[in-house]
DNA sequence: TTAATATATTGATATATGTCAATATAATAT
DNA sequence: ATATTATATTGACATATATCAATATATTAA
């Protein structure tokens, strides 16, 4: 069944020994989500990574003026590990279910233990951390070095080439939350996906969104 | 003499063997900077990391509309590992001298080997990491969930606690560098420094800068 | 010392973008 | 079907902030 392999489909658990898995096996435990749940909060303490398996969610910070700034979707399968796991054992943001959603938490304890084991999965492990912060430094850039419009395009062609791997494709997330991914108001937002429409550029159908020129959306996602 | 000796500054290096440590030295490079010269540059290959142990440096984005985003000033000891040093093999942001400035390359094929062989340095190499998340998300939150006004009182309290750790502190870099570190034209960086200086908040003099009243300036940093 | 250049400072203006408000449309409940 | 609510859309306006321009001061060169 899905769910008793969920490591299966987790590349981050590839190299482990059968003893390896079957440690985790008896430590993890299950979290079944709704739309909209909290899954963990940023600031609060961080004690077990995630193996998100089922569903959608979202990694978004919080605080400051605007309400949120969503960092990244996710989507299955992908490992979950906390900014603070190595200093104030806190979480530096938020993970919030979009749909029905599952994931797997793993005590952060056995997590050390296997990186001082099993020395494929440490370089897993560093790898997942180091694209993380090659994210966050793009991301950075992108926002404050960039215009909405910019911002935008940047946001639509991570949603069909990364996330939706699709390009008509269903949104699900709000409008308003596509501007929290770009760091603009929903007002802007609706705004401006209007003006992409109006040079022919995209088509919105609702939450169908067609990129209809991939190449000049780049464009302006690069000069601003 | 303090350069033959670099390593022992260096917290990073602390848990090594004798051996391990002779291995460093047998491979290290030191490499001595002028102000303002590039150590390294965003996109270019990275193969080494750096412990820089004498002078004062900054890491900094380039590209968008911006100039250069400031992400931190670097002082002795720091240890400095590129971010795609499990993925693309580049550099994802700049480090150029702010003074003169001394740095010893070590080849990351070495340092990939202590970490597969010295679980303590392998726990030292994952806080550094971490702890470069933590402070990209942070600065990611403050760039675009606050005004101006609070992002340069935020830097200003920055330079005083955390890099020059004084307060009288002579700054080593420009005004509008201080601009670049809070995301803002020069010409606001000055106007903003006159208007906290008129508010009677900091006292400022040629290049040095005394923070009055602290307390007020985290609130104004908090609240933006 | 004087000229020349870079840095610092301030003011006026333009622009990007958010906020508020009005209305329209869609979704849901009664 | 009608009322009710949430979502979407657009316009007018306010404001944060950059850009441009003018001038002042400091620094360096001749």
């Amino acid at each position: 069944m899905y769910i008793e392999n969920w490591h299966c489909s987790n590349l981050v658990f590839k190299g482990l020994t059968k003893d390896e898995l079957a440690l985790l096996d008896q430590n993890k435990v299950d979290v079944h989500y709704q739309p909209d749940e909290i899954i963990f909060k940023q600031e609060s303490p961080c004690s077990h990574v995630i193996s998100f398996y089922e569903g959608q969610a979202m990694e978004y910070l919080e605080g400051g003026k605007n309400d949120k700034i969503i960092l990244r979707l996710i989507k299955p399968v992908e490992f979950i590990s906390g900014a603070g796991f190595y200093s104030d054992m806190k979480h530096h943001f938020s993970l919030k279910a979009i749909t029905r959603a599952s994931a797997c938490f793993i005590d952060m304890g056995i997590i050390k233990e296997l990186i001082s084991k099993n020395h494929a999965f440490a370089n897993t492990f560093l790898k997942i951390v180091h694209d993380n912060l090659i994210f966050s430094y793009q991301k950075l850039s992108s926002l404050t070095s960039k215009y909405q419009l910019g911002r935008l395009c940047e946001a639509l062609l991570y949603l069909s080439n990364d996330f939706y791997e699709a390009n008509p494709f269903e949104l699900t997330i709000s409008k308003p939350d596509l501007g929290a991914m770009s760091n603009m108001s929903k007002e802007s937002a609706y705004r401006l996906l209007h003006e992409l429409e109006k040079d022919g550029l995209i088509l919105v159908n609702g939450n169908l969104i067609t990129l209809l020129n991939s190449k000049r959306l780049e464009e302006i996602s690069r000069n601003s």
